[in-house]
DNA sequence: TGTACATCAGTGAACGCGCGTTCACTGATGTAC
DNA sequence: TGTACATCAGTGAACGCGCGTTCACTGATGTAC
């Protein structure tokens, strides 16, 4: 009859993770502009002011959310790239690049937070938010260049010519970051990534299941045949355990 | 002092396309899920009811924005590929690349509206929705069809193996649309909208300009290497008007 | 062991707001005779 | 030319709802002496 008083808490979460984990599961049945303090406490339990003892306004709540998903996209990425037992740039990449797909397909919600149409009113804190975005790309980075180095990787002749104004612009970035690499690497990996990007955004958003069907084996193929345009062998290695 | 009574509707618009109008400026200010008929109506000078007599429901003016956004969508690409001068598939189909990324500059909302976040609550109707998603990309199909007829296009080696279950999929497709291709062509069409597609959503949501600055450059720069790894010339045609 | 105090997570009422949808209605316009 | 009627875009009130944020507060817990 009378409705419970107390806290309906989980007794092995802290609040702060258990008020993002609800948070979580209301964007995903409402969208990522439809997280709702006052929503969120009422499936917690508690009342919609106590949650300003945790985060002081929407926006931060947002922001450990936002976060949490680029953490955990990385962390992901990176694992999957330490369990590749042969250790071969090419192989990497490819466990790279099929973690991306994966966590994408299983965190739908998180990856439409950090990829996908901004939440309106929402301002990311730039300095929080820019390393965070690189994370996941670093170790792309150094399989790409490792295998330039070693000279697995050959550049196709087609992105050879890197525009002026973007060469121009890398190069500040090199200056920046300490990163040295030919102009023409780091394009292709701008393109690599925005072909591994698109074919995610379109299968999450089912554009793609109408005429293949199944999306994760075009993604493979797409994977494999991006590795393979880069002179890269996809053949299980002999130094495979 | 006192508000006015009377309805400051433009003259030279239907009521219709007056609403559409409004409520394309507010998403551009509220995101794709925060379209409100009283916001609407209050902006129109009407009140909300009014816009009951041109939508039945919330969702039909969605539709109607929708239908609009792909219909736009594909006719400019339409204008594009016919503008080209030279007829040549390689450029047709260059046209048609950067009159996508184009439209999706101009139109960031419509764009987020046909191809990002899915509205919460909203269920596109299908029967609608499909054959408008297909449009602007018949005439990319037509182009890659008739410059593999012509023997300009080589399909690369890397894409030659489509997976057993897609190639499946795709003969059922083919079987419906009566269109008939090689299998590595269509594959290697969403392998190439997806990358042009991958380039625009990473634009729009600023996740390229850190590194490269100029996301048109590199985006030319893209459709070009694109273009050129299916052994197409991008250089001046000679029947050049 | 007992008392006084500080801490602080959480409460409940209130503020002023916007939302979609329904309903009976008004009042201008056009049409039939 | 004049009257009766139908049409229909738009009104205004109402329904019941949810929202973020503020404020003074309560009441359990831990700590200092």
């Amino acid at each position: 009859m009378s409705r419970p008083k107390r806290t309906i808490t989980m007794p092995g979460q802290d609040m702060p993770s258990q008020i993002k984990a609800v948070a979580r599961r209301q964007m995903a049945e409402h969208g990522t502009a439809g997280i709702a303090l006052r929503s969120i406490a009422r499936e917690l339990g508690i009342t919609a002011p106590a949650i300003y003892n945790y985060f002081p306004r929407l926006d931060d709540l947002i922001t450990a959310l936002i976060v949490d998903a680029f953490t955990d996209l990385a962390a992901t990425m990176e694992a999957a790239e330490d369990a590749d037992p042969s250790r071969r740039p090419a192989h990497r990449i490819v466990a790279l690049c099929l973690a991306y797909r994966r966590w994408a397909v299983e965190h739908p919600v998180d990856f439409q937070l950090i990829y996908g149409n901004p939440i309106p009113g929402y301002v990311a804190p730039a300095e929080i938010t820019i390393p965070l975005a690189r994370r996941p790309f670093l170790r792309i980075f150094a399989c790409f260049l490792e295998a330039f180095q070693a000279g697995e990787l050959t550049i196709p002749a087609e992105y050879q010519a890197v525009p002026p104004g973007v060469a121009a612009h890398m190069a500040e970035w090199k200056r920046q970051s300490g990163i040295d690499m030919p102009d023409p690497l780091i394009a292709l990996l701008m393109s690599g990534w925005a072909r591994i990007h698109g074919m995610v955004q379109l299968e999450l958003f089912n554009h793609l299941q109408p005429l293949v069907g199944d999306a994760a084996a075009l993604y493979r193929y797409e994977i494999d045949a991006l590795v393979q345009s880069l002179g890269m062998s996809i053949a299980p290695g002999e130094n495979h355990a």
